[in-house]
RNA sequence: GGCCCCAUCGUCUAGAGGCCUAGGACAUCGGAUUUUCAUUCCGGUAACACGGGUUCAAAUCCCGUUGGGGUCACCA
């Protein structure tokens, strides 16, 4: 059997994260097994479909470099992919199923069913259609249809019968049809419904295993009996796991964003979002949350750590194995090893991925990344001089892990900038001891001396001058730096004066020595 | 509320009856290296929801309780 797998998103303007993981999974299976992973856009919704909403979609699989073996652009041998394109199918499958007496037209209001509705839960029972559509005489629906009286196409629930699932992951499910209402296939309009679609494309695509959230695992049992009616060999059901927000186990939902705002554990993502996206040029931070895929490569993530901290959520190797690339997942990806509790979601574990996959890249793709947003911050020109590249390509070299979101480089915006204030707090902290002014002071014109500006040389030079004055050479490097690049972090301080140049530094100590005059 | 699913450190997870004194990772707390920061290295704190069974033996199997969650549309 040739392994088929599938995600249908909805064009929704935007990739959901959690979203991303169920793809991830499908994608997994189906490479792991030589199959194809099918992209299928549900768009049957009009009222929920956005203009344009499709490609930030696409651009997320692009981005993590997921491909997609059959669907939008890439065609295929079951084309269309879009459902919208696809309603002969559903009318001639809802045809069929008319025809052989397993579905039938429903000429109740939704005002009746309203009140069937009502009816039943105040006297306290199940809901069921009261199927009265049912009763009618082909001749009294004739007339129903001759005067147009609108109706909807309901499947006829089989209700003696059990229904019955072996689940990849959850095992055996079960449920009671006679507990089920028929479920409505065909819209007013003639738009088919999701179960609907659903079973016909999947049916019709030869999907042979169905890898989606467990919130789907109620829809399973109205999708099978459709998948029964129609003659379809049933497919391999496996619900995996929903992702839950961080620190809970509610579903991760784009509806509850501005409660997460206040979680502590997702706080961490807002903040680099208030931080960096204003500084590219995006308001309103781009309309980019932590929910979204777009919001993790804006940031300045890399497809591996994504990749890897959606791996394993909800999944595990072994009792050990944390970090693993893209390949190493195909190789080894399994369904029995997914779980089954909701796994939350957890921003720092993802960082720390990140960090580590940052590092393995080569510092070429890591000046590439960066530069992006030294370009709209607007500290480095678009049109890239040679000498602003080795420039960069320099700094990143210096600033090494310092950097984990290619982002990080705008926190080091001293080595770009003419003008700079220094944070207050740390300015004062340092020249809080006494004699530090003295000593950059005397220092001062040590500097000025230097004719060699290397980091080398520089470091021989603090060293003497400070074995000389009778102190220790952290004495003289925090001031040092401070004045420098007006921040207490950042990579070793003789490189930085490398980096920043001479007379930038010497004009930099000069206004911090003015500062200290004035202020002390 | 009906139906369904789930339950191991704060978090992600390992654990298929004896290898469990419950392992790893992230976070956290020390400590060492780095005269900043980050990195790296060492070490610590920290969990089987509860109650009954079954068994010589249960985190692991069964039942119940509690708790959490999903879903109940002419949305997907």
């Amino acid at each position: 059997m040739t392994v088929r797998t599938r995600f249908a998103p909805s064009p929704t303007g935007y990739m959901h994260i959690g979203g991303m993981r169920t793809a991830l999974f499908n994608w997994l299976f189906a490479k792991k097994h030589g199959g194809q992973f099918i992209l299928r856009i549900d768009d049957t919704d009009q009222e929920r479909n956005i203009e344009s909403a499709l490609n930030p979609i696409l651009q997320a699989f692009r981005w993590l470099g997921l491909n997609w073996d059959e669907g939008p652009e890439t065609n295929g041998p079951c084309a269309p992919y879009f459902q919208s394109q696809r309603l002969h199918l559903y009318r001639a499958a809802a045809d069929r199923l008319l025809a052989e007496g397993k579905a039938y037209r429903c000429f109740d209001t939704p005002e009746q069913i309203q009140a069937d509705r009502t009816a039943a839960e105040k006297e306290g029972r199940q809901y069921l259609n009261i199927r009265r559509s049912c009763e009618l005489s082909p001749s009294q629906i004739e007339e129903n249809l001759a005067a147009g009286k609108p109706w909807v196409l309901r499947f006829l629930v089989p209700r003696e019968q059990k229904i019955e699932l072996e689940d990849a992951i959850r095992g055996h499910v079960e449920w009671d049809a006679g507990l089920m209402s028929d479920p409505v296939i065909m819209r007013a309009n003639g738009m088919p419904l999701y179960n609907f679609a659903t079973v016909v494309d999947d049916g019709a695509m030869q999907i042979s295993h169905v890898i989606r959230a467990e919130e789907h695992l109620p829809n399973t049992a109205i999708q099978i009996l459709l998948h029964q009616a129609l003659g379809n060999t049933l497919p391999i059901f496996a619900h995996i796991p929903y992702v839950a927000a961080p620190g809970s186990k509610e579903k991760l939902a784009k509806r509850k964003l501005d409660k997460y705002r206040n979680n502590p554990q997702f706080k961490i993502l807002f903040d680099f979002a208030d931080k960096v996206f204003p500084r590219i040029g995006l308001a309103q931070q781009g309309g980019l949350d932590p929910v979204m895929v777009e919001y993790y490569e804006k940031i300045g993530f890399i497809p591996a750590g994504v990749l890897n901290a959606l791996a394993r959520l909800g999944w595990s190797l072994d009792d050990s194995t944390e970090l693993m690339s893209l390949p190493f997942l195909i190789e080894n990806f399994s369904l029995e090893r997914v779980v089954k509790a909701p796994a939350g979601f957890d921003p720092e574990k993802l960082l720390s991925y990140q960090a580590h996959w940052m590092y393995q890249l080569p510092i070429a793709e890591r000046v590439a990344g960066c530069l992006p947003y030294l370009q709209k911050a607007g500290f480095v020109s678009a049109e890239l001089s040679l000498a602003e590249q080795q420039y960069v390509a320099a700094v990143v070299a210096a600033l090494n892990e310092r950097i984990k979101l290619f982002s990080d480089v705008l926190t080091f915006d001293f080595f770009f900038k003419d003008e700079f204030a220094a944070n207050e707090k740390d300015f004062a902290k340092i020249f809080s001891k006494a004699g530090t002014k003295e000593l950059l002071l005397a220092f001062r014109p040590v500097l000025d001396a230097v004719t060699e500006w290397t980091a080398a040389n520089l470091e021989a030079v603090t060293r003497a001058f400070c074995d000389s004055q009778g102190v220790g050479q952290g004495t003289l490097n925090q001031p040092l730096r401070i004045c420098a690049t007006g921040s207490p972090i950042g990579p070793g301080v003789f490189e930085c004066l490398v980096l920043i140049g001479r007379d930038k530094t010497i004009a930099r100590i000069d206004a911090a020595l003015v500062k200290l005059a004035s202020g002390s």
